[in-house]
DNA sequence: GATCACGCTTTCATCCAGCGGAAGCTGCGT
DNA sequence: ACGCAGCTTCCGCTGGATGAAAGCGTGATC
């Protein structure tokens, strides 16, 4: 590397990416030491890069002195099409439903070992959740979650059933059990949850499929209790999952 | 620059930061010599900073052998607090109100002379709207527009009345006109346009302020017709308005 | 099936842009 | 006034970045 005392194996691109990887969840606002701190890079080398950055604008510094993410990242992070696509066209379903039940829905897709959540439509009538736009949780925790395992691959799965963490005293831990339930939602095409995520919450969710029938995305909805019409909910939730996969045909 | 014939005032971070701005709204997805086009490298430099970047996830290859925008960057985005955090304390509130009217809901700030809308919360039973989430319009044109015009400093009202771009038959063009809207925005305290934008659709917006009574964004909502009850309209924006201000205040 | 066109990938000699230790600066608490 | 912590600037050294050129793979055209 150029310089006169630097680490092999680093390029600037790879310092500027672990600059911005400083950033996360729990740290949305960072001074200029802890992101050197927290990206292994010495302290000049950190100044000159963010100065860069913030000239293109993918981080702001705030009158405090602390770097944020800045709204040029947020642009381009909207383009993100696996994401923001899925989003578009689901929206208006996520928000007919939201309409009709003022509960709380969700859109998510798996991200590995976890359900990630890419949407969410939730108002101060709703139960409230844990969960928000980005987050990840569990996937055997969680409604989505749960069907989104059902239609994963065998490897996820087995590396899933293998550490079930509990949550809740509700949460299923055993394998077997576990099992079971994924079979189940396979035939019935649909999952539910009962407080195994977090008390006083219950959840359906169903698959949705594209043309071809594979399995993209899960919608869900979390209700205080099923009370009498969880056969209700599961059809208007079928209904919106059928619409937003032929939307995605095209 | 390091090498055997470059460009003055590029370094690599500008180079990086050059390849992700190829990305936009009207391109999505790219492959890489239209990145290197369109960021003005020669290809062997796109293709190897474009590897780095796949490398850390900030762009994904598709099967097609197109580049897009990774999931990585969708997560960064939806850190930048001056977005989200606005969003978050919001996004209930909004809900309310579609829940209450089932009409499209907007939330926006003013990005340089244009509106940025942050949220939209829209279902089948709303009029189409030509907004998404991320999508800038001009600030004279939309009801959320005219409301931060409204509360806008001297020099941005000045360069917007200056060229009003005509939308629709209906959009205001006369800097006059726009003037005295503007007046009875500040003195009414809300904004309403009238096909100014998109035919068959009216809208309704109010400022949301935070505790210094300073405006940060808008709230709006649109409709087929004002009907008869824009002052139900309203009235249930500013009660949402005021929420949003008040949970900002922490 | 040979040729062409286009876009992606790899190579490699050159050399200057990036590097980071050191020193200076600023603001704040004592 | 002093110490401290974090930010900013300086500057001589050097090895990583550069991009022309050549190689490769694929699909269209003759």
């Amino acid at each position: 590397m150029a310089g006169n005392a630097s680490r092999p194996g680093e390029t600037v691109a790879s310092r500027v990416l672990a600059l911005l990887g400083t950033f996360d969840a729990d740290h949305r606002a960072l001074t200029l030491s802890e992101m050197a701190r927290r990206s292994d890079l010495p302290l000049p080398t950190a100044h000159r890069l963010v100065a860069e950055l913030v000239g293109w604008g993918a981080v702001t510094r705030q009158p405090s002195g602390e770097y944020v993410v800045g709204r040029r990242l947020w642009d381009l992070g909207l383009l993100a099409p696996a994401q923001s696509g899925l989003r578009q066209v689901a929206s208006p379903f996520l928000n007919d439903i939201y309409g009709a039940t003022l509960a709380t829905v969700h859109l998510a897709v798996r991200d590995g070992d976890q359900v990630l959540y890419l949407d969410r439509v939730s108002g101060h009538a709703s139960v409230p959740v844990v969960s928000q736009i980005g987050s990840r949780l569990p996937l055997h925790a969680t409604g989505v979650g749960k069907v989104l395992l059902a239609y994963a691959p065998p490897d996820v799965q087995l590396a899933v059933l293998d550490r079930l963490t509990r949550v809740t005293p509700y949460t299923i831990s055993q394998p077997g059990r576990l099992r079971e339930e994924l079979r189940r939602v396979l035939r019935e095409g649909y999952a539910t949850t009962t407080e195994e995520m977090s008390l006083g919450a219950c959840s359906v969710a169903v698959p949705i499929r594209v043309a071809d029938g594979s399995v993209v995305a899960a919608l869900g909805i979390v209700v205080p209790s099923f009370k009498r019409d969880r056969a209700r909910l599961v059809a208007a939730l079928r209904v919106a999952a059928q619409g937003i996969g032929r939307s995605l045909a095209t």
